[in-house]
DNA sequence: GCCGTTTTCGGCCCGACTGTTTTCAGTCG
């Protein structure tokens, strides 16, 4: 069973305890959630988990939860669960999954018409609507219905509520926002939030705040936006549209002076806000997007905060990088002032993973842009040092005479360049190098000998079963000059998952035998994920951010890596592209 | 059902908005 239906499952759960009592089952509902939203953010199977012993590890998971995994592990189903479940038809649950359907409205419908079959649910729902037999239900009406005709129609066409874009694409929707809501003079500050400010992998809605003096008349400019398709809500604080391209935008509004909790409330996480306010209800402090207000102040009077250090300040707590507020941890450290101080992009002295256009007759895609180019950008970028790492010669259409001639050529040319940017940029010969299905490096000791390292990777037989893709990497690893590990998953964002790897030995083989992992800067890969960094990090695995450059303009993408690495907490020791040039040297021929 | 820098028992975040209501239920973040 796979982490998404665990999660999915224990979401049906709390479902059917709020259809059965929701006042009743109040904590075991949110235990339920918060259990599913802490399996949903981990990076490991629970299958995995339950087998190393380690379920009670997790976050949410109690002596209850582990007991009910722990069943469903072994036996494939847990007797409560089923029992659980078995009170309410299941036709319920695959409405679950479409926006603005709860297990209420769910039930009301699936009860009122009997629906039994959970395959043709969403159907049957859909030509009850259209034959207008929804509006008289009690607790519907005409208005709720033709909205539930637009819920199926939009679900059908691929919205749910867990489609997710890309940082890049997010961004430029953002900045589209941003730029049309500072036109409005009564927008004093505009600021996008929530899990883009947070810097996550993926961003399912964009979050957008708002100072003003004047919020109606932001609101509505808002809900004005040349590319509306339509308004979803609008009231006296908040309003959300969708635009042409089927996304979300939420905006929230506040005057100057409330300024700095609104921008704590809609960063989130939810799980760090929750985790934040019950710490303020032990100091008899109640927050909220509005400021604070003391439980014991028999008028409630609300204190605001312009900013966010304010704000934090006023729970004695430092104020915490939106990036690690997740709830594993920061509050506390804020609290003892101990949080790390995360990596920088001005930190970064260099990028060892780059593809230039040398023309190398690679096995792979070649660079666009030349050597020159990328170092010329590389010296505009402050760095110290570069790294080429082309794809090595393919194999197949040349003789190792043939790769071994093209590459000393590729050597005395790269000499060429060091004595030539000597002054300004340190240079770095690497390649990129297939570890092939057997665990062999693609290319040979003398080729490799040319090098100054190398970065392996897997790029086909994707296939493979966990740990033998884990005994290909290692083997491959454990060639002397293999150095760093390169986007190391395979996957790619919202395209593909991905490779399975047994995690622990990877970790384990990079401590012994100081091997680097790489974050992959990359948009779309963005592996290692910020959770494996944070274990990396635990454990002083050295990591390099890389861009993976095949064309100069890439190499500005180093701060979605960096973000990754601050997302599992990286402080600039932790990076060993971050180390000064003497360093690095001393580090690869270790 | 979970959890602990007051607590192993007794708590559990806080609010906006809509539609169908006439004071609230449901969903969302």
């Amino acid at each position: 069973m796979t982490n998404t239906e665990i999660t999915r499952l224990l979401r049906q759960i709390a479902a059917a305890y709020s259809i059965t009592d929701e006042k009743k089952y109040r904590f075991q509902i949110i235990a339920y959630q918060k259990a599913a939203d802490n399996i949903e953010s981990i990076h490991t199977e629970i299958t995995d988990l339950y087998r190393e012993g380690k379920l009670k590890t997790l976050p949410g998971i109690g002596a209850s939860m582990q007991n009910y995994l722990q069943e469903l592990c072994e036996t494939g189903q847990v007797k409560h669960f089923e029992e659980v479940l078995a009170t309410i038809p299941e036709a319920v649950y695959p409405l679950l999954d479409i926006p603005s359907f709860g297990p209420k409205k769910a039930y009301k419908l699936v009860t009122a018409f009997q629906l039994a079959s959970p395959e043709n649910v969403m159907q049957d729902v859909m030509s009850l609507a259209k034959k207008g037999k929804i509006a008289p239900l009690a607790g519907f009406g005409e208005k709720s219905q033709s909205d539930i005709i637009r819920a199926l129609e939009e679900y059908a066409l691929g919205k749910t509520k867990t489609a997710r874009m890309v940082l890049p694409y997010a961004n430029e929707l953002a900045e589209k926002i941003v730029a049309y809501l500072k036109k409005s003079p009564d927008v004093l500050h505009v600021s996008p939030l929530g899990s883009l400010r947070r810097k996550r992998e993926t961003v399912g809605d964009i979050d957008m705040a708002v100072a003003t003096n004047h919020p109606a008349e932001v609101l509505t400019y808002f809900t004005q936006y040349p590319g509306l398709e339509r308004v979803i809500e609008k009231g006296d604080r908040t309003s959300s549209i969708i635009v042409s391209s089927g996304k979300q935008i939420d905006l929230m509004v506040q005057p100057p002076e409330a300024f700095g909790s609104l921008l704590q409330h809609f960063t989130g996480s939810k799980a760090h806000n929750v985790h934040l306010r019950e710490y303020a209800l032990t100091k008899r402090l109640s927050l909220s997007e509005y400021g604070i207000r003391k439980k014991d102040d028999p008028e409630k009077k609300l204190t605001q905060y312009a900013t966010e250090e304010a704000f934090y300040q006023a729970l004695e707590l430092d104020w915490i990088p939106p990036e690690i507020r997740e709830d594993t941890g920061e509050i506390e450290l804020a609290r003892d002032k101990t949080l790390p101080k995360l990596l920088e992009l001005k930190d970064m002295k260099g990028d060892f993973h780059i593809h230039p256009s040398y023309p190398i007759e690679p096995s792979h895609d070649m660079g666009r842009d030349s050597m020159e180019t990328m170092l010329d950008k590389a010296i505009s970028l402050n760095y110290e040092y570069l790294g080429f790492s082309e794809h090595h010669p393919s194999t197949g259409n040349h003789t190792k005479e043939q790769i071994m001639n093209i590459l000393i050529k590729r050597k005395e040319y790269i000499d060429k360049l060091k004595e030539k940017y000597n002054k300004n940029i340190r240079i770095f010969s690497l390649l990129e190098i297939d570890i092939q299905p057997n665990g062999n490096l693609a290319m040979d000791d003398d080729a490799l000998a040319l090098l100054d390292g190398a970065i392996v990777s897997i790029h086909s037989g994707f296939s493979m079963d966990k740990q033998q893709i884990t005994d290909r990497i290692l083997k491959g690893l454990s060639h002397p000059k293999a150095k760093i590990l390169a986007h190391p998953t395979g996957r790619l964002l919202n395209q593909r998952a991905g490779y399975e790897v047994d995690w622990e030995r990877i970790f384990a083989f990079c401590e012994e035998h100081h091997k680097a992992l790489e974050i992959n800067a990359s948009p779309l890969r963005l592996d290692l994920s910020d959770i494996l960094v944070r274990e990396a990090v635990k454990r002083k695995i050295p990591l390099f951010i890389d861009t993976d450059s095949h064309a100069v303009d890439q190499m500005e993408l180093m701060e979605y890596g960096v973000s990754v690495a601050r997302r599992g907490w990286a402080t600039k020791d932790d990076i060993v592209n971050a180390l000064p040039y003497n360093e690095v040297v001393e580090w690869f021929n270790k």
